[in-house]
This record gives structure tokens, C-alpha cells and sequence, in this order.
DNA sequence: CTTATATCAGTGCCACTGAAATTT
DNA sequence: CAAATTTCAGTGTCACTGATATAA
């Protein structure tokens, strides 16, 4: 049940006629909380055999990639830049799943360590491989579209103060 | 408090390392569910003093924008795209409000209609006019940055189906 | 004592499911 | 009868606030 036609279009349409200087502006808006919604959907659809959100996949993945693998529910609250109860909340469910465990961190007996099992390393890979078998939502982009896309996002999160000024954009390219 | 890097190029360094060919794919959606967390949370900080989310904004402006002033409840699902039910929350919250008010249709009398209020008019012009004073969130791109970030969306939306085939690209351009 | 870290309790918004009531 | 429109009840996730326990 698709819409006739492209509702963010029909929008845009609208603030053309009656604000036109904010109408560019507000349509990038209403199309970044469209995509995310449509991302969102298409990944979480992808993941829910696992009983992983996209949030619980992001923490796993972390963990994963990470050196010893585990890391203090701060750190990681702060990479994957989430509220720190959403993170207590996250690694709940994962602990209950059994796919990380709460160790304490004997260097700094305040921190806790979340720590990745092997069933939480094998639904990784495997969440992985399949998220990989459905592009990750984004087969309508090539790969240079999708650096296009971070490097215009990468600027509003640069604007917000999501991360510091002196880092080098790995994004950069000449013709941008 | 901001991170030192940015958690997002990091994690796309992490992705090079173990998946490259999904690596710019996964940074693409990351980036997009961040600015649209950025957004909203800047849009909603703006709205709160109207006691508007997001979402009741976007409904509101949408019968302002409307030649009678009302749409049926189901019409204005369809255009912002939300859940039946959201649509009739939304409504419920903004009647509460006393910006909108339900009337029955008397063409088809399954159907309700969502009418603006006088007070209603004058919440979403306010509201637009606060919204226009942030620059909506994303003072960091020009208007011709908006304009290549909502083609890029456009390209995943379609690709989702979010509109039919048959539709002419309003942001087309020589040079995308 | 102050600060940092994590947790807990509770609220609000939103997406969604399944079912129901009414009307076409 | 079937289909369309809206509503209702309930669930789950997430963001957030405010308070608390523990340790540096």
C-alpha cells in the first residue's frame, strides 16, 4: 500500500508555497526521519531472529571488535552515544539472553565490564552475515553514495558537537 | 561532554578492519539514525514549549497546510506515513490541547475528520517561526547541501517503496 | 567531602499487534 | 456478505529524570 505519490515531495511542495526559505531545510528533516524509521524497520526485521534490536546489536558488535574483548558500560555507552541507563538496559537483556556477562573490573571496583560470550560472538557474525545479505537496508546507494551520505551527515554532526573539532574527516574528498 | 573522536568514524575504522565491503554501507546507517536522534531531539527541545512533539507538529502543519483546515484521520496517516493508531494518538493529544478538534465526515461516516483550531493556527505558525530561528537543526548545510542530502534519501526511500515508480524527482539534478 | 560509575524506579512517546465497532 | 475506517487494549523499546549505592 504504497503512497500515489512521494509524500515528502508533496510536503516540501507545500513549504515551498508558504515558507520557501526553511522548505530545503525542513525536507532534509522529514527525510532523515524517514530513512531512519525505514532503516530501523528493515534491520531490526533482519535481526529480530536473533532477539537483537539494533541498539542490542550495536552494543554485541562493539564488544566484539573489542581488544579483550569487553569493555566498561561507560566506554560504551559513550562510543555508541546512548544514555547510560539505555546502556544498563541494553546489557541487561544481553546478559539474559546470555550472550555478554557482567564482570567487575578489579582495576576500578566502581566500573562494570560487560563481556562477550562465545554464543555472543557466534550470533555476531552470524546477525552480521545475514544484515550483509540485505545490503543493510541501503542496496538502492552505491558505495560512493553512502560516503556522499555520511560526509553531508557527518557536517550536522560535526555542527552539534558530536565529537571534537581537531579530528581529520575520513569522509573528505575533493569534489565534496 | 563530547567524545574526543568521533564514535562513528571509529566504529567505520572497526568495520574496514573485519567487513570493508559493508563498511561504508554500516557508517551511512549509523550516521543516519545519529542526526536523526540530533534532529529530533533539537526539533522536540524547540516544540516543548507548545507542548508538540515532533509528530503532532508534523500533523498540525499538515491541516494548516490544508485547503479546508481538515482531513480525515486516515489521509493524514497515509501523508506522515505513521501506524492507524499513532494517528489516532496523535489526534487524541492534540484535541486534549484544544488545537484540533474531531469532526464526523458526513460524506462517509466511517470516516472522522481531524479540524484545526483558531488556537491551533496560531501554535503552528509560532512554532514554525521557532523552528525557523534554529535554522531547523541543521544550520551546518547550505540549502544546496539539503537539497543533495534529501536526493540521497530519496534514492533508499524509493528503493523502499515509499512512493510509486511513476513519480518525477523534484530534487533531479545535472550533476547527481 | 566530592566526584565518578552504575543501577533502579518511574514517565512519556512511539511502533506495533490483535480485536472490535461502525459504515460502505 | 466483504471491505474500509477508526478506535481500544496491551506490549516492547527507547530516551529521559531523579534518586540511590558503591567506590575512587
Amino acid at each position: 500500500m504504497t503512497a500515489p505519490l512521494d509524500p515528502i515531495a508533496e510536503a516540501r511542495r507545500q513549504w515551498l508555497h508558504r515558507w520557501p526559505e526553511q522548505a530545503e531545510h525542513m525536507a532534509a528533516i522529514t527525510s532523515v526521519m524517514r530513512v531512519q524509521q525505514i532503516l530501523l524497520a528493515e534491520v531490526e526485521r533482519a535481526l529480530k531472529p536473533y532477539g537483537l534490536t539494533f541498539a542490542s546489536y550495536e552494543a554485541l558488535v562493539l564488544l566484539h571488535f573489542s581488544r579483550a574483548g569487553r569493555l566498561p558500560l561507560g566506554k560504551m555507552g559513550e562510543r555508541l552515544m546512548v544514555h547510560p541507563t539505555s546502556i544498563t538496559n541494553t546489557i541487561d537483556r544481553l546478559q539474559a539472553a546470555g550472550l555478554v556477562r557482567r564482570v567487575p573490573d578489579p582495576a576500578d571496583r566502581r566500573r562494570v565490564l560487560a563481556e562477550i560470550s562465545e554464543r555472543g560472538r557466534k550470533v555476531a557474525v552470524e546477525a552480521t552475515e545475514v544484515l550483509n545479505g540485505i545490503s543493510f537496508g541501503l542496496g538502492a546507494l552505491t558505495e560512493q553514495d553512502a560516503v556522499r551520505l555520511s560526509g553531508l551527515l557527518r557536517k550536522i554532526r560535526q555542527a552539534a558537537g558530536d565529537f571534537g573539532p581537531e579530528v581529520a574527516d575520513p569522509w573528505a574528498s575533493p569534489a565534496n
